[in-house]
DNA sequence: TCTGCTGATTGACTCAGGTCAAACCGCGCC
DNA sequence: GGCGCGGTTTGACCTGAGTCAATCAGCAGA
């Protein structure tokens, strides 16, 4: 459902090219995400079921958005390289982060319910992104049974997930927010099997901040602190864990020595 | 999907007739509550099918539990008559409340994603509850698209819910979340056409903090300071709602003249 | 190279809500 | 009636994170 776009192929300059799928020369079969995005009992032609109702469009840049607040629900989307920020805005015209998405993860679930999506999406960086159809992937869970389930799991994990923030947000301190984020940013690296203690943080300290309830100083002020125990290497975006078991230490709150 | 059991039909104190659905001669046909939990879209013959699944055991006393955290996952369930509180606890052993059913609602949910319950639930007083077993639902989904597409929609609305709560504890003040959480049950209840500005809260002061990220003397404190000002009436658990605007202005933080 | 802009950091001060402690209330039970 | 107990309210005080402000770093464009 989702593939790492091969660097080479970056066709942003040729415009004609865009929204042409094949150019893209990717397809669930080869994606070396579909593990994360697919369930496993799909056998072969069904992922090529799948693979059809699929569209892949050129990528995005920084910026531009996957879909916006209150527009009309067509389809959930994929993230198949970079990443991408939810959002909504408030009635009162704040900006509340609602997630961030990362390769071999889906968003756009929260529309089904009004046929509108329920937030926005953009791009933290250039990304690839697979756009699913919701009606016709709906009938093809009609025929694929373990499709549903799938899709039926994916939104639960979802609810699950968010439960889980719930608690973070209404039982812990700036301290054990953070390093809860980036625990979580570091399995979900671990899990594309990229580096879980190395990597580059796609979205800006007030995004981060938003997210977690607090504000961007407080975010700022953590990682200092974080820094200077020796848990963290901060270099602005650029994140290492070097102490991973003090982070989880500091994540549910049991003080590190 | 659900129906409020008559006040005459309580069977607690006949176990032989426990588990035994026809003693309640409740379906979902005669249900009232059928416009909130089903489907528009099912026709009669549809709706015998489902209820054909649908088992509704004797009803539970204050502070049964209906599933445990962790436990097998193998249904959702449907309140018919009286409330229930979903909580789970976390690593460090708190009690996180992350929601309050009332008749029509579904819960359960989160369960799915990993085949084990997520979170625990228990009646917050006397209540009916129908269990709708999980995979019967997915096979009876495959054959009927609408109710296919009906839970697709239920657990988007979950998510999309469960996203304004977080909006609620990571950008409002305990004043707001209190207001909110109050014209919440008071809209819920106007959905079930019952009292829009009366009603009794089912739950303790404690479990309104834990679930809106607060202390039991905040919660307290507000009902207080809203009182005092004439917007509510609180009478321990019973609560006049007096005047509805200025209890929306306190809940959008447009502070009251 | 300089200039301007956006994002990140750091410090000083404030305050909403948490903590701790003491009443208080309603209710079931002896 | 009196007793005990869980839930609720109120007060006094404290603190973690927000606010405001200054500075700094990175980067795009002239």
């Amino acid at each position: 459902m989702s593939s790492e776009a091969a660097p080479a192929q970056n066709l942003i300059h040729t415009p004609s090219a865009a929204r042409c799928a094949h150019d893209f020369q990717v397809n669930c079969n080869n994606c070396r995400l579909n593990t994360i995005c697919l369930p496993l009992a799909l056998d072969i032609a069904q992922v090529e079921q799948l693979d059809r109702i699929i569209q892949r469009s050129r990528p995005l840049q920084k910026g531009e958005h996957i879909y916006r607040q209150d527009e009309d629900f067509q389809s959930v989307y994929a993230v198949r390289s970079g990443s991408v920020k939810g959002y909504s805005i408030t009635d009162n015209g704040q900006e509340q982060v609602t997630g961030f998405y990362f390769p071999g993860e889906i968003l756009g679930m929260d529309g089904i319910a009004k046929n509108r999506h329920a937030s926005s999406a953009r791009a933290l960086e250039t990304s690839s992104i697979c756009e699913i159809p919701f009606d016709k992937l709906g009938e093809l869970s009609q025929r694929i049974p373990s499709l549903q389930k799938h899709f039926f799991q994916l939104m639960s994990q979802e609810i699950a997930e968010d439960q889980q923030l719930l608690t973070l947000l209404s039982k812990n301190t700036a301290d054990q927010r953070v390093a809860a984020l980036l625990l979580s940013i570091s399995a979900r690296n671990k899990r594309r099997k990229l580096s879980a203690a190395n990597f580059r943080l796609p979205m800006s300290r007030t995004d981060i901040g938003n997210y977690l309830g607090l504000t961007v100083e407080t975010v700022s002020r953590v990682f200092s602190r974080v820094q200077k125990l020796g848990v963290l290497g901060v270099d602005n975006k650029e994140i290492t864990i070097i102490d991973i078991e003090s982070l989880r230490a500091v994540a549910d709150g049991s003080d590190i020595a």
